[in-house]
DNA sequence: AAAAAGAGAATGAACATTCATTTTTATGAG
DNA sequence: CTCATAAAAATGAATGTTCATTCTCTTTTT
């Protein structure tokens, strides 16, 4: 086993990565066996364990990659010029541009999320970061005078999350799924929750 | 194997698809073991057998059922006397009184549904049946006079079954996550969509 | 006493993982 | 440049386990 993570092999990594993903979203996490992948990734067994010591591990790997790209994307955020724009932006890449595969082992991922206590940790930590990223985002729009001046973002912001879980669960279980209307439905909500006149208090969140 | 279901014969189905479903709650579809039913059942696997040919055919049989109950919850929704009154009673059932594991089963399902073409048909089948209950409440609601005149039905229906399939996922996703005051920001918003001033052209589905 | 219900050991396939072995790649002395 | 060699990469058959399902036998019910 090697000390050191190389450039290389960090591409083979991202390579078996691809393979798994692709196996798993055909048949799930425990319904793709180890020589699914291996005939996906090309590659024999006895090679594959020396960059993943266990089929867990590649799990947790994909978790981990999926969750840090989802990341990154809501990072970007606040460095935008315009965010509604790069709101929308960022909405239409997960839910339109990228393909159903990614909805559907994001559900898989989240039915997995309840039973390892590992990937639940990770699901914690991404889920948290998400909501300040948005929250983060709206308050910026808010002080730039792009929403009402008296918006209630806390709303606002579990509105975003819930939705944008239910387009993926959506588009994962039904093929005809066309995501674009839905996603323009999503922003139309959310303009007239930010925009004038303020939601009313009855749907204020008191314990979100 | 016997012709017929005697009532007996129903119950005892019944009462291995709940222990099943303690399992498959547990460890997913594919990671819980016919042992583990068995042993969750009470019952020896050669007698399961008797029931069920086959771990497939339980896992069809328990999509059927909870697809099932769903249905008979918005089926009776157009009996109702208050149509609002019973939507929020049936929202709060599904997501508020059903315990979270319900949820979880719920989202192991829809990434079976993907999988399994025999458990994909039967989804089909009651999302339609859903949609039609949801316009069909709707529009009673609209010609009573419960909703404003010119309303928009489409955006609703969709922002609806969209919105409580986000609350499915958050819900089995994170032990911590409170439904109440999430259900109450789904009618509030629901509200805002169907009583006056009518929902903005821009915000209508094209091809829902 | 026949039929239905139930038990639990047996079976064979599939699976994750390991191991003995071979092939490829990189390196540096002649 | 080239060849010896050691490290790294890769192979695929072997291993031990787990699992869904079956089969034979016993108990209960009618």
């Amino acid at each position: 086993m090697p000390r050191i993570d190389s450039a290389q092999r960090i591409d083979r990594k991202a390579a078996i990565l691809d393979a798994a993903e692709r196996c798993f979203v055909r048949s799930g996490f425990h319904g793709a066996s180890m020589s699914d992948i291996c005939g996906e990734a090309g590659m024999s067994p006895g090679n594959l364990y020396r960059y993943f010591p266990s089929k867990e591990a590649m799990i947790e790997g994909l978790c981990e990659r999926d969750f840090a790209e989802l990341g990154a994307g809501f990072s970007a955020l606040a460095r935008a010029p315009d965010i509604w724009e790069a709101f929308e932006a960022l909405a239409r890449f997960h839910m339109i541009e990228e393909p159903r595969e990614s909805c559907q082992l994001w559900v898989e991922i989240m039915s997995e999320v309840a039973r390892n206590p590992q990937i639940g940790a990770l699901r914690k930590k991404i889920d948290q970061f998400i909501e300040t990223k948005i929250r983060f985002a709206l308050e910026m729009a808010r002080d730039r005078g792009q929403t009402a001046p008296d918006a209630d973002l806390d709303p606002a912001v579990q509105f975003l999350i819930t939705y944008a879980d239910g387009l993926m669960l959506r588009r994962a279980r039904d093929v005809n799924f066309d995501p674009k209307p839905h996603v323009a439905l999503m922003f139309s909500i959310l303009r007239s929750m930010l925009l004038p006149p303020a939601t009313p208090a009855s749907a204020r969140l008191t314990t979100p």
